[in-house]
DNA sequence: TCTGTCAACTTGTAAGACAAGTTGTCAAGT
DNA sequence: ACTTGACAACTTGTCTTACAAGTTGACAGA
């Protein structure tokens, strides 16, 4: 059978249509994030559909994180952050055995991409906050929790200094699938010191403006994140 | 007021409840790809809730792609693959918008990436398939139009021949963001002959295996690309 | 000015009804 | 024996109505 004759019924559902529209108006802008949504009843007279049409459109955008809806107080536009976004996506790295190696070679190129940048681009006062981000991680190392959170500042930092805000969300967005795993790597014994060690040689390479150095530092970087996130998954599975 | 006050109803809704339960169900592999679902009463029944509970959790898995359901036709599990559930990644990243050379340098990192990729993994009737569209590409560059169905379907081919839906998912979101210039662009004479030419460096290069190749030949390609679309946005910047 | 109460509004859930489409059965026809 | 056609049962799509549960804002009283 050609994939020609596919099933026709691409006439989408109402519903669908309505979520679609919704989607749009908060994708380019007419939506704004934490902006509060017309009562379901309203948008059904607008949009001429019923009232369960509506709450299976908003139902949709909530299971997505693109809006939130407490009983009595109304549906908003979430705040859109790549977390709350990303979230459904971690459904995805459950499915196939490759899609961890996946995230991991995406993670490599953009990351190293966004460290030559920054290496290029970054201002005085950047690198100094850069190199006092590494030497803080440095005596953070025993510290798990504050260190995930330094962690995190620390490459959303390297994504500011790139001065590529497509390449900052990406990078955001892998970021945060990953981090629910990266909680259990990050209590395993010398997870934190290594990953304080690398933070100083990304630091240190972008510093100097080395372009091609900060590259290969974040490489070595990410892939030591793969290895010890591999081996948290492989030994404790569960939780 | 500190963070830890959040609001409280962090008690899911009954359909969002739903939803999970039947995700979890998709994800643990209790439900295959392509199975058929209960029926939305029997499912209401088997759950406790009413049949609109159901529904709107269906819609909101419908909407991340995960179900597909057709009238009179039942409830099936998708195919999962990554290009229908990778929406939320797109959709994040098309929420700011971006400067023409962000996404260029963008363009040019993920797409060398998954250049050299695509050399590294691709098997040969992928390659045989690369290297027919070059051709066919050399043949149709006096057709602006034809040429940029080629190219879309050109650039598509690298993203699978990599394997890596991440990067192909990003690549796909950024070709889609710039094609509304690449439009005018493509209507200049010798740029589409130009980017044929470059097609066709790439091709071999991926069909050589050589990762180097694949990737500086694409950087080339980008490149011309952000030339030639500069200047027809200099010279009609319009429409 | 502060506070407690309450009415109006909004979302959550339920139930019933009908329309529209699909699937399988089964008998008639070739 | 095979195909074709009509038909019945089932399933999803949509609408309507109704009530429960929670929030918000206004208003009266302290």
């Amino acid at each position: 059978m050609p994939a020609a004759f596919a099933p026709l019924p691409q006439q989408k559902s109402a519903s669908e249509r309505v979520g679609d529209r919704l989607r749009d108006l908060i994708a380019s802008g007419n939506l704004a994030a934490g902006e509060k949504l017309p009562s379901e009843n309203e948008l059904a007279r607008a949009l001429q559909v019923s009232r369960p049409v509506v709450r299976e459109a908003l139902r949709g955008l909530s299971m997505m994180g693109i809006v939130e809806s407490r009983q009595g107080g109304g549906c908003h536009v979430t705040d859109l952050s790549a977390s709350r976004l990303m979230s459904p996506l971690s459904f995805y790295l459950q499915l196939r055995d490759h899609s961890m190696e996946e995230l991991f070679r995406a993670r490599s190129l953009i990351d190293s991409g966004l460290a030559a940048d920054a290496a290029r681009s970054a201002d005085e006062d950047g690198k100094a906050q850069l190199m006092e981000m590494a030497r803080i991680g440095h005596d953070l190392a025993a510290d798990p929790v504050m260190f995930r959170v330094m962690d995190a500042q620390f490459h959303r930092l390297i994504g500011e200094l790139a001065a590529n805000s497509f390449l900052q969300s990406v990078s955001q967005a892998l970021y945060s699938l990953a981090i629910d795993l990266r909680r259990q790597a990050s209590h395993m014994p010398g997870v934190t010191a290594q990953s304080a060690h690398d933070h100083q040689a990304i630091a240190q390479a972008i510093a100097a403006g080395d372009q091609g150095g900060a590259a290969r530092a974040m490489l070595v970087h990410v892939d030591h994140i793969r290895l010890t996130t591999a081996q948290a998954t492989t030994i404790s599975p569960s939780v």
